[in-house]
Formats: C-alpha cells, sequence, structure tokens
RNA sequence: GGCCCGUUCGUCUAGGGGUUAGGACGCCAGGUUUUCAUCCUGGUAACAGGGGUUCAAUUCCCCUACGGGCUACCA
C-alpha cells in the first residue's frame, strides 16, 4: 500500500448509533491502526428533516466508550475539517456545476407529485419506474428543454434537482476487496439525485466528494451500500478522481425472525442493541458490559483469524485483523455468546479492580439496610476478598449484589426446600453444639474453623450431611455460595453465632 | 416485480478437490467441589437441493430453492 490509509466512519445523526455501526467503525478503526494509518468521523447530516439533537455527541461518547476513538472528526482537527456536512455545504453545489458542465448531470424539474404518479402507475402494471436513460428525453428537465428554457426557469427560481445521468450500455466491472468482482449493466442504474431543491447534496454526491477531498483510502461500510457501490464509481470516473478502495461488510441479523438487527429489537428481545443507553433502550454500558467485551464479540461476528483463538484485546485484534478475512455472509447476532464474552472478561480482572467496581453498586444496595458490622464490609481489603469468592459465578458486576448480599445482611428466610430437607429433629442440638465450638474459637481463620469443625464430626462419630448442610443454610439461607469455613471467616465470629442462634429461633 | 449479494452443526465459525468435516457458544451427561457456581472429561449436532467438470466434490461451474440488501429530493 502506498498510499497512506485513511479511513473514516460517516454516520448519519439520526438517533443512536446501533450495534452493527459500533462494528462497522470497529472495522474501520481495527483497518486503520493495523496500517499506521487515520480513523476518521463525519458527520453526515445532510438530511435536516432526520437529524436528531444529541445524536452526534452520543455518537463520539458511543466510539469512546469502546475504546475507539478517531484521530479526526468533530473537534479534533487533522487539517480536513470541518467534519460536519453541514459545515461543508458550500463546497458541494460546485462540483454539482462541475459535472453538469462535463455532461455527467443535469437539471431536473419535475414535481414530486408527478414522479409519484409515474411510481404508482408503473406499479399497477407490475412494473418499476426507472429515471434514466430510457425515458429522461420524455421527463421534465435540462436534457429535454432547450438551454434557453432551462436558463429561464433556474433564473426564474424555480425548484430543481441536479441528477446523475448514468450511462446507457456500460457494463462496469467493480471491486469489492471482500467480495471481489462485480459486473453491473450500468442501463438498471437510475439517474440519482445528487442534489436536492432544498440546496443540499444527497449521500451519493456529499460522500464522493468529501471522500475524495479528505483523501480517504479505504471505504469500508455496510453491505447495505453495496447497490450504490456502481453510482459512486461511475462518480469517481466522472469527476476523474482516483476511487478508494471499498471493502462491504456483511450485515447483522437479528438473533431470531427476518432480517437485519435493528434499533427496536433490543427492547423486544432482551438486549441491548445499542453501546449506550438511547432514549429507552437499554446499552451495553448500562447493561453492565465491559467495552472490551463488546469490541471483542463484535470483532468476532463476521471476522475471524483463522485460528482458534476467541479472546483477542484491541491490540491483538489490530494485529490479527485483515478485510480479506471478513466473510461475505451475514451473521446473526447471539446476545448468548455475548454474556459469555463479558464473563470471560470478568473472570480476568483482579479481584481488587472488580472491589472498586462493585463498590457503589454495594453501597447503593445497603442503604437503607442497617446492619451492625456494616462499616467493616466497607474495608476495601475485606470487600476485595468477598468478590474473590463469588465471582466466579458472575457475568455482570451487578450479579455481585446477588451473590454476596448474605454477607452483608444476616438472613431471614430460608430456602423452604432446603429447610424441609436438610432441618431435622436433631439438628437444632447438634447446631447447639455448634455454637460452642465456634464461640471458643481463637482462630476464626477458614482453615482453623474447617479443622475444629470437621474434628468435632469425626469424633462424635457423625456424618457430614448432618452438619455441613444445614450450617450453610443458617448462614447463607439457602443452599448456594463459596465454601461455607470462607464465608464464616469473613462473617466473623459474633454474627456467625448470631446467624445459628436466630435460625434456631425461626425453624 | 427488477437489480445485486449470500448459503458448513440451533448460533458464531475453521477448512477446502481425497479430512473420522475442527473449534467456540448453547444444550445434555459424568467427574471435582458434601452446596451453587467455576473447572475438567465426554456427548449432541452441519456442508440447502439438482445437474455438470473430475478417478474423486462439501470444496470448482451452472440451475433451482431459500435467506438478505437495495429499489426516496434517507443515510
Amino acid at each position: 500500500m502506498n498510499q497512506k490509509v485513511r479511513v473514516r466512519f460517516a454516520p448519519s445523526p439520526t438517533g443512536g448509533l446501533h450495534i452493527g455501526g459500533v462494528r462497522t467503525a470497529l472495522y474501520n478503526y481495527l483497518f486503520a491502526k493495523k496500517h499506521n494509518g487515520s480513523f476518521l468521523l463525519r458527520i453526515e447530516d445532510t438530511d435536516q428533516n432526520r437529524y436528531v439533537e444529541g445524536a452526534e455527541a452520543y455518537i463520539i461518547e458511543a466510539l469512546n466508550w469502546c475504546g475507539i476513538p478517531f484521530d479526526e472528526g468533530p473537534g479534533k482537527d487533522g487539517g480536513f475539517g470541518p467534519y460536519r456536512q453541514s459545515e461543508r455545504m458550500h463546497l458541494y453545489s460546485g462540483y454539482a456545476e462541475m459535472l453538469i458542465a462535463k455532461g455527467h448531470a443535469y437539471y431536473a424539474f419535475d414535481s414530486n407529485e408527478k414522479l409519484d404518479f409515474h411510481r404508482k402507475d408503473h406499479e399497477k402494471k407490475g412494473e418499476t419506474f426507472i429515471y434514466n436513460w430510457h425515458n429522461r428525453l420524455k421527463l421534465d428537465n435540462s436534457l429535454s428543454r432547450s438551454e434557453k428554457e432551462t436558463k429561464e426557469r433556474l433564473t426564474a427560481g424555480e425548484d430543481y434537482v441536479i441528477r446523475f445521468k448514468s450511462p446507457h450500455d456500460e457494463k462496469l466491472i467493480l471491486n469489492d476487496i471482500i467480495r471481489g468482482k462485480i459486473e453491473i449493466n450500468t442501463n438498471a442504474l437510475d439517474d440519482k439525485i445528487l442534489f436536492k431543491s432544498d440546496g443540499m447534496p444527497t449521500y451519493h454526491l456529499a460522500n464522493i466528494v468529501d471522500d475524495h477531498l479528505m483523501e480517504i483510502s479505504h471505504v469500508i461500510r455496510g453491505e447495505e451500500w453495496l447497490p450504490s457501490l456502481a453510482l459512486h464509481q461511475l462518480l469517481y470516473n466522472a469527476f476523474e478522481w482516483q476511487a478508494p478502495q471499498f471493502a462491504h461488510l456483511p450485515l447483522i441479523m437479528k438473533p431470531a425472525g427476518k432480517g437485519k438487527l435493528s434499533k427496536r429489537d433490543g427492547g423486544e428481545m432482551g438486549f441491548p442493541v445499542f453501546p449506550l443507553s438511547w432514549e429507552t433502550s437499554k446499552g451495553y454500558r448500562e447493561e453492565g458490559y465491559f467495552p472490551e467485551a463488546v469490541t471483542n464479540f463484535l470483532a468476532l461476528l463476521g471476522w475471524n483469524p483463522g485460528t482458534e483463538q476467541e479472546i483477542f484485546s484491541l491490540t491483538e485484534l489490530i494485529n490479527a485483523f485483515s478485510l480479506e478475512r471478513v466473510h461475505k455472509s451475514a451473521a446473526r447476532f447471539d446476545p448468548e455468546k455475548t454474556k459469555w464474552y463479558n464473563q470471560c472478561y470478568l473472570q480476568q480482572k483482579s479481584d481488587g479492580e472488580l472491589a472498586q467496581l462493585y463498590l457503589p453498586i454495594l453501597q447503593k444496595h445497603l442503604r437503607g439496610h442497617p446492619h451492625p458490622d456494616q462499616s467493616q464490609f466497607r474495608a476495601m481489603a475485606q470487600l476485595t476478598k468477598i468478590v474473590s469468592l463469588i465471582k466466579e459465578r458472575a457475568v455482570f458486576i451487578d450479579d455481585f449484589w446477588e451473590l454476596s448480599q448474605y454477607f452483608f445482611i444476616t438472613p431471614t428466610m430460608y430456602d423452604v426446600t432446603a429447610v424441609s430437607k436438610q432441618w431435622k429433629p436433631d439438628t437444632p442440638e447438634l447446631m447447639n453444639q455448634l455454637v460452642s465450638i465456634l464461640q471458643n474459637s481463637q482462630d476464626f481463620s477458614a482453615l482453623s474453623l474447617e479443622n475444629s469443625i470437621k474434628q468435632w464430626i469425626s469424633d462424635k462419630g457423625l456424618s457430614y450431611g448432618k452438619i455441613m448442610p444445614p450450617l450453610r443454610l443458617v448462614i447463607v439461607g439457602e443452599m448456594k455460595g463459596p465454601n461455607i469455613f470462607d464465608v464464616l471467616e469473613v462473617i466473623g465470629k459474633a454474627e456467625s453465632v448470631s446467624r445459628i442462634k436466630n435460625a434456631l429461633e425461626k425453624l
């Protein structure tokens, strides 16, 4: 590659960025970093009607949260700005005129109503109305009217659009890094509008002009753009510009049902489709996913390095990534696997780091839950210990509370089926004896407790089954959790004893 | 309808003219942990169909089916 790699992610600020868009951004980012290139963010806000306040800030925040910040973009000028198309409006009309001057575009005056009528009329006959070579001379435009008339109507201020004059009977050979050679007959193409009557360029014009001006070397975008590739190539040819290389990414499909993943699927299907919450729809961040997990599963959705490795840091992804190994076929999104990724990343984190993340959540839960020993559990060392005991059961940090609440709050309810199964007539007496053993323990460490309790069990000729399950039941409240001796050590002698006594009263 | 793209276990995928078609998620079973979970071991399950080409096709070509995208003065 002799040209400097410059790629762009070019969303339109119409709402929250959905996860497919994040993947497109990610692939652009990985490709740029892999080739020491630049990753730009360009805001394509040429459609005033669909503009949504706050969407741009959302996109930037989402990219940053994912750990894939852009090198150039709004607020980060790299010499190719501005990066919002609304701030580049002065550029586009000149290029549209240039195309007209070269005979590659023309003015068209057809009203929306008229075109709608043609479309409906064709539809009735089972045909499709295409505005192109076969009928453009029968329609109302500068090709079908005299130069004089066109000029008059333009100066009179009549509404017009500028259309691209798609060639007739040409065979176009397009190239896509992922899909290879694609042949298209230009006869099926329509004369796309490049410049709207409101004075705004359409996507097609603005996109090509900006990609050229910003010296974009590779256009990496979703497959929904594949049908426009011919037009875009034709535009580059018409301008006599060198086109960038193209790579069209496979779409991400809904986990169930038909069609591509859309912004609405999140709420309906019970998993996030947004990186960050957007309006009423929860985001991956708010649901407790780690950004590393999100980028990891997204990267592997539609691409893989050909090895059996599944866990990749961002740096590893950069090193391993290549567009050639991106798939051609669409991938169905799998929420279960995304959870698995999160679980992997959670297990990889240190107990101390997890404790830090848990602390605010814990404090929220503990509010309004008076506990005599609450202060001691706020000590980070203690919390780190608790986290180390429970984390293997967790997928999200939020799971920690459910998994550890009995460390902080004395159980008041006992699992009913466990009670009927474990609480025998002689259990209270045995528990009483256990209380005195605990009370007499000088060393309340897990190891020492385990020794003395096991010693007692074997001295008395008791079975573990008579002691251990009921002990867990009275300490935890249910038949779950880490090693019971570790739990005893953490909650301490006084609390351990009082929990047994509580249970003796209640059961 | 037209144009374009695609098709390997339920899902994500590896592979590629001769393989016991490999891995991961999920699911199931066993082991460990006297609990739960983790972990380990094993199991389940796939080349859409039909024609070619070839000594040989899941792999190459064609057709069909199915899936998907586009078909706006939206991106």
